[in-house]
DNA sequence: AGATACCCTGATGT
DNA sequence: AACATCAGGGTAT
């Protein structure tokens, strides 16, 4: 260490409607993204630390490279590997690019949420306080892995195991401050015998033995195998995308081809398979059915009885189908949106508190913050108000929103 | 089709 | 304080 690639600090104008990285990097589609600062959020991506900050109109940026090729990285043919000893001069610097990828920035989401609405008077309901909700281009291995770990499982401890997982398996790209960033191992990583005990000891649980088991199938069919099975409209970073089939309510032929081959793998069912299609394979129909959705399509959409009184295969195709025919081709991202309604994690966004009949009533429901309170409260438990300082980019949230609701937010 | 076990962790209840 | 119970982005049998 030591050895770093600093470069400054860029931005990108992009607006909260169009992005916004508090919600999009909390809801559970990602589990490596980590806060490095006030308002700042980092992940090891691509063979760099990226760490991100926005506000009302840009989407900040910095990215730090290792200033040597990491010998721990998976090796590329030394040709391929640009001479990263070179200082970057910030107009080769391909971080710009990898974002507008990652983030899968193309789609014009303000538009799209229009179109969701207008078709369905529940997400008009629901979407205003989750607007810039973008389903991202992850690496596929990266999706799948993290998604088997989401089985029978919450949010916080799929992203410790991810960690573990790099932190044991993946190559150092380096730290920010004291703490180290690792990216995320391939499948040939995983595929030694003890992986599987390892995993085990790290508390994967019975996950330990999908995870092994899927890394030696994936391993097998070729690194190529999982990136065959993507849309072609959304190729990997660099490619140019072509047309990705006719579309129908039981989704394109290449997205039920994906679904089909993914579910061989072990510890993927139907909902991972439709993870691994929506934020890992670019197939933007894809509806992943899991507990939460199945309760949003009985209380909102008349599911849950007769035929569909359980969730069975059907009754899963049958909710993805309804939810696909409502919102058309890019189905999974709306439904990521209600999805993020209905997350724990952003209920105080939708009810304002009871406050306790004191002088701090006055704070801004809306921008509280479950865990954040459940971290101030270990520390003061009497002193519910501190919080206000520690949760700014909630605050540039609503500062992205209309004067209406800021206002509104008073009112109880 | 419906029922059960599966690993573990933090939160909540006695 | 110690211990029981349970839910948490499902899947395999």
């Amino acid at each position: 260490m030591g050895n770093l690639r600093f470069t400054e600090w860029q931005r990108l104008p992009i607006s909260l409607t169009e992005l916004c990285i508090n919600t999009t990097l909390r809801c559970g589609q990602s589990f490596r993204w980590r806060k490095s600062g006030d308002d700042e959020w980092s992940c090891a991506l691509h063979g760099r630390i990226l760490s991100l900050r926005q506000d009302a109109e840009f989407l900040h940026y910095r990215a730090i490279f290792p200033s040597k090729p990491n010998h721990l990285l998976p090796s590329p043919p030394p040709s391929a590997t640009p001479s990263a000893a070179e200082s970057p001069s910030p107009e080769d610097d391909d971080t710009p690019a990898l974002i507008e990828h990652y983030f899968n920035l193309r789609p014009n989401l303000g538009q799209l949420y229009e179109e969701w609405a207008a078709a369905d008077t529940n997400f008009k309901e629901k979407a205003p306080k989750f607007t810039g909700v973008r389903i991202l281009k992850q690496d596929a291995w990266e999706a799948l892995v993290g998604f088997i770990c989401s089985s029978n499982n919450n949010i916080a401890r799929i992203s410790q195991m991810v960690e573990k997982l790099c932190t044991n398996y993946g190559p150092l790209i380096g730290h920010l401050g004291k703490t180290p960033y690792h990216d995320f191992p391939p499948a040939s990583a995983l595929t030694d015998a003890k992986v599987e005990q390892q995993l085990r000891q790290l508390g994967f649980g019975y996950r330990a033995k999908y995870l092994y088991q899927t890394a030696l199938m994936v391993s097998d069919k070729g690194e190529a195998w999982l990136d065959g099975l993507r849309n072609p409209e959304s190729p990997v970073l660099g490619a140019e995308p072509c047309s990705g089939g006719q579309f129908t309510d039981g989704g394109r032929e290449g997205y039920r081809t994906a679904h089909e081959e993914l579910l061989a793998l072990q510890g993927v069912g139907p909902k991972v398979a439709d993870c691994v299609c929506l934020m890992g394979l670019g197939w933007g129909e894809a509806v992943p059915v899991d507990t939460h959705v199945w309760q949003i399509a009985q209380r909102d959409y008349k599911f849950g009885k007769g035929k569909h009184s359980s969730l069975t295969k059907a009754t899963y195709d049958a909710v993805a189908n309804k939810f696909r025919g409502l919102w058309g081709k890019e189905a999974g991202w709306a439904h990521s949106v209600l999805f993020t309604a209905d997350l724990k994690t952003f209920s105080e966004r939708l009810v304002a508190k009871v406050g306790v009949k004191e002088e701090t009533i006055e704070v801004k429901v809306e921008q509280e913050d479950v865990g954040i309170i459940s971290k101030t409260e270990e520390k003061v438990a009497s002193k519910k108000v501190k919080r206000e300082a520690e949760d700014e980019h909630q605050a540039v949230e609503a500062q992205g929103r209309t004067t209406k609701r800021t206002r509104r937010s008073r009112a109880r």
